[in-house]
DNA sequence: TTGAAAGCGCTACCAA
DNA sequence: TTGGTAGCGCTTTCAA
């Protein structure tokens, strides 16, 4: 149906081998063969059958990519990058969202296998590294997204979540916050590295967590957050002290407890200032606008892109590489409480 | 390197044909022998290389999608709904963004020709029907998404864009509007059928658009509009007579209009409603929570997913198929003039 | 119920 | 500079 190597080479009384050769620019050919050849394909628009060629060469020049989420503007943005900075290497990008469910993202990464993908990428919903060990087991190289794990030694590219808690949570403290509370994620790394950095930033204050000043957002059916937001400020709102300052594990949760702060009455950031993770794009245009940390999603893209590119490359294994993206703080109304240091990311 | 049918028919003193038909659930092979097969393949974690398989089937189970941008929420979830539900049926889609660019979008659409995906989807950016009759000279089926060619007779999912227009003008109407204007998207068939069916809303309540307002988003480089929703308004509200109300072409417009509407220290609703297009995930949280016309892109994923595997699994070329899905409006503040009739999705 | 042979479209290797 | 041969891992067909 589609054009294949063999019906040029019929055409043209060549053999298939000379014109899989000037397809692919090898040296030594003719230069006036080559120029018959290469008119002939473009006539025909011919497609070399990608997966034939995988077949004999060992590579697909394909990656993997799975998300938890693909709505969520960061990864959406990350799926982005990694598509344009690959695509520009020759690499085509299976792209799938995981909807959190371990067991549908292990399904996925086996399909990956299956196809031969040449990098697998993650922002991993697992539990437990056993996946991975199957990953590895088929030589399959691998690079982690955002979240990673505990005893695993593997490729990754994220933001350096301790210091996102640490630079929200001082952020807030100097802005005059004396009792700072953190609505927390779940028990993977990122939420971990948060909640550490910010008990780090109380620390290195003089100050701890009081009684109740740390909740939990909750789980399941709402990973967006904002509904968990609301509930866990609500907690907040009711605890001796009230706390007067919260960092929120990531932008959506902070949306919900600023309407849970709202509905109660209080001004933010007046009487509760809050801050987010994510900087997600419509920050500026909310009802009060919201000061966040930007992961810094493209970086985290190119990173991610350029490391799939370099292990597609290499023969042999070699050490895993960790590289981390260093977050920075997006200072808007809803933690805004000196006059001064605004960085906005303003219209006009 | 990885584990291959030969591997585990070797092993157990079988033909290869023996394993792969165990592989496929072939009737016809002992229960014994099923019996061992398996459980060897599960040992070994077996994957089947799927792009040998697709050498001789012809099929490779792989769907191929550009859209313009993945970071819009309104293709972003028209790529996940697409991607789950073609999964089920053994799928794995490729995706990419074109960045609005024709000549990439092109450059894509070569290359899932080359990898010889099932079906191709588009939310094309072309600007001609070059592009479309390269594909059908190639025998491959495809799906346009969202924007539709004059006298191009394809395969379309989309939502019914005059509708929206009329649903949104008439909205603003019915609310007291007399001036309605309308910030219009670029030359491509989902802003020209909202610009339809905005005047034909007019017509039908005997009005007609007033001189200056019908407004262009600026184009190039801000694709999400709202910078260019912002210039467009602030060129609305010098318009003589004024609007009273605005009809945006998409959301991210919408809120550029009503930050120049604030700026010039007017009042939403009550001296000017605005009413935006894809009803994204975050306009309840909105300093106005703003109007939408919802664009149904979960049924538009839907329908175009079961579309494209209806497409890889029929033999023959058959007429191709457009499905409309009806928009519906979600009323919110930035319209709502009279108290009753509310249906905010609100939290709570 | 099992398997031998042929071949999918392409590339690697070596000979002419 | 050109091309014959072999083979990538799998499925299809047909014979045993």
């Amino acid at each position: 149906m589609a054009i294949r190597l063999k019906d040029i080479a019929n055409e043209l009384g060549l053999s298939v081998v000379t014109v899989s050769k000037v397809l692919r620019e090898h040296p030594d050919i003719g230069a006036e063969t080559r120029k018959r050849v290469l008119r002939r394909m473009r006539e025909l628009n011919y497609q070399p059958n990608l997966a034939a060629r995988s077949l004999v060469t060992g590579r697909t020049w394909t990656l993997g990519l799975v998300v938890p989420d693909l709505l969520h503007p960061f990864f959406a943005d990350i799926a982005k990058v990694i598509s344009s900075e690959t695509r520009s290497h020759g690499y085509s990008l299976f792209i799938s969202s995981s909807d959190e469910d371990p067991d549908l993202e292990m399904q996925e990464i086996k399909h990956l296998l299956a196809r031969r993908v040449d990098v697998i990428l993650v922002a991993s919903a697992q539990r437990s590294v056993d996946c991975f060990r199957m990953i590895e087991e088929q030589n399959m190289p691998y690079i982690l997204i955002d979240r990673r794990f505990q005893g695993l030694d593997a490729n990754f590219v994220g933001v350096d979540d301790e210091a996102v808690g640490g630079l929200a949570t001082s952020h807030l403290i100097e802005q005059g916050c004396h009792r700072v509370a953190h609505i927390r994620g779940p028990e993977v790394s990122t939420a971990l590295g948060r909640l550490m950095g910010y008990k780090q930033a109380l620390a290195s204050h003089g100050l701890k967590p009081l009684p109740g000043h740390i909740v939990s957002l909750g789980a399941s059916g709402d990973h967006r957050g904002e509904k968990g937001g609301y509930e866990a400020a609500k907690k907040l709102l009711s605890a001796k002290p009230r706390p007067d300052g919260i960092f929120c594990f990531n932008d959506p949760s902070a949306l919900g407890a600023m309407r849970a702060i709202l509905d109660a009455g209080l001004r933010i950031p007046r009487d509760m200032a809050v801050i987010g993770c994510g900087n997600f794009s419509y920050s500026d245009f909310l009802r009060i606008p919201l000061s966040s940390v930007d992961q810094g999603s493209e970086l985290i893209g190119k990173f991610a892109g350029d490391l799939a590119v370099a292990l597609a490359n290499r023969k042999s294994k070699v050490k895993p590489k960790a590289e981390l993206v260093t977050p920075r703080v997006v200072v808007r109304a809803s933690s805004q409480r000196t006059p001064i240091s605004a960085e906005p990311d303003s219209l006009s």
